[in-house]
DNA sequence: TTTGCATTGTTGTCCAGACAAATTGGGAGA
DNA sequence: TCTCCCAATTTGTCTGGACAACAATGCAAA
């Protein structure tokens, strides 16, 4: 006869859980840990885990919800409780609250617009915004200058998707990020957004008006706005100085719940 | 006499919801959105909401769940539900399931480390990494090369705390990022990682390594790893060569899960 | 064979009630 | 006045039951 020694798998609350929807939810993570119920899987039904605790619905119920914020199974009205990891998902995350903060200049800053015309796109631009080259986009461009309006923080031109247009008639005078406009105005909405950051020599036709010299070091920052479908709506390119800014993510563990 | 319009919170399922708790959910989310109840004040108690809804208590708590899982409310036993926020804590997150996706080169590179030695900080690198100047750190400095070995990404030191320095000895010949040995080895967990991006010119110091010509435009990538209690872990120091390098971040809407 | 339907199993929603545990506030005692 | 303790309030845990909604399955009919 073989003592099978427990080992318990690490950061699962075992059996010294006060409560008892807590050591169901334990042993199952443990069992899923060990392979008993494998990834793709079924877990026993609710019924079966309240005759094998001689637990009420209510608390059997209350382990599986524990499992869904874990990632580990996934539930379904009519079907059951499906398998879907055997580890909890450590997620880092960074969230942002709104858009803005993913752009970290849009507070607090003030967008001089200097232009604003339909362009059909160059050979050298088309593929940094990811459209057809010779499409035709509404151009906005300018310069970003701090609250006090004394500093230029960078030279931007926005290309919107034409189908806007219509929306940005009086854009000169308007406050606000412009795709936020765009989602007011429209009722579309930003699905998904993309920034890319590269460095390269400060191009000489927007060196004067951010006051350095042409080929000294700069940041592009170029952010596209997707709807729904993977659609363009707008994309934005950024010239910094690269001695006027840098760009902070910070990423937290997640142990938490979305 | 005037008819109050009620305009719906945007993103708030109202009274279309087809589960009793969902509405209560969508009302109390209205009320705190409008500023009916304030952040830091007190949502009323379970037996209120029972009572105002006519519903029994299992249908109040899970709409009060809901605002938990939304990051509107905080509840203790014996306390309350005190309101922590006016709206849901994230709409746009930028997920990843691991830290290696921070860093986008973590995969399938090489890290081909030329130099271990414990230094002391000089006054220019150590309010790169926050630390106190003439601080000593380990320092484990290299190239990372791409899967085949045939071409530098860039310049890499990572600086390790000493409580640290033990774990590595044998760093040389160990496989996979140096924050993953560490939080394996000594159980700690990096809680916190940041990173920030700028544009400056190559220093001389690392440039014939790379490749490229001293004052060519580059990036300098400098990551740092923190702990519970926000001190720093490691922080590492990356210049790449800016023609072979760009950095690309994504973010959803995130109604929900990752 | 394929389509449609009914049956059965499973989870979702909801109710009423009970006791436990934590917090809070006020009153009694030092 | 200050401290300690008790009692009321409030949320946490748990039971048992009921019906609804959805999914899967197998059977019957086309």
């Amino acid at each position: 006869m073989t003592i099978q020694t427990k080992t318990p798998v690490a950061g699962i609350a075992g059996s010294d859980d006060p409560t008892l929807y807590g050591r169901i939810a334990g042993d199952l993570r443990q069992e899923i840990a060990e392979g008993k119920h494998a990834v793709g899987g079924r877990l026993p039904t609710e019924a079966a885990l309240c005759e094998r605790y001689g637990a009420s619905r209510y608390t059997v119920r209350e382990a599986l919800r524990e499992l869904i914020d874990l990632g580990l199974i996934e539930r379904r009205q009519g079907a059951g409780s499906k398998v879907i990891a055997d580890k909890p998902r450590t997620s880092y995350i960074n969230s942002m609250r709104t858009l803005s903060e993913f752009s970290q200049y849009a507070q607090d800053t003030f967008f001089d617009i200097r232009d604003v015309t339909m362009v059909r796109l160059s050979e050298e631009i088309a593929p940094m915004i990811s459209a057809p080259p010779r499409s035709m986009w509404l151009r906005i461009s300018g310069i970003r200058l701090n609250a006090e309006r004394n500093d230029a923080i960078c030279h931007t031109a926005v290309h919107v998707h034409t189908r806007f247009a219509p929306l940005l008639e009086d854009v000169k005078g308007s406050k606000g990020p412009i795709y936020a406009i765009i989602e007011e105005r429209s009722g579309e909405v930003i699905a998904e957004a993309t920034q890319e950051i590269t460095a390269k020599p400060m191009p000489a036709w927007c060196a004067p008006e951010l006051g350095v010299k042409p080929g000294s070091p700069a940041m592009c920052f170029v952010r596209r706005y997707l709807d729904e479908s993977g659609g363009i709506m707008l994309a934005s390119i950024n010239w910094h100085p690269a001695e006027r800014s840098s760009y902070v993510t910070t990423i937290r563990r997640g142990d938490w719940h979305p």
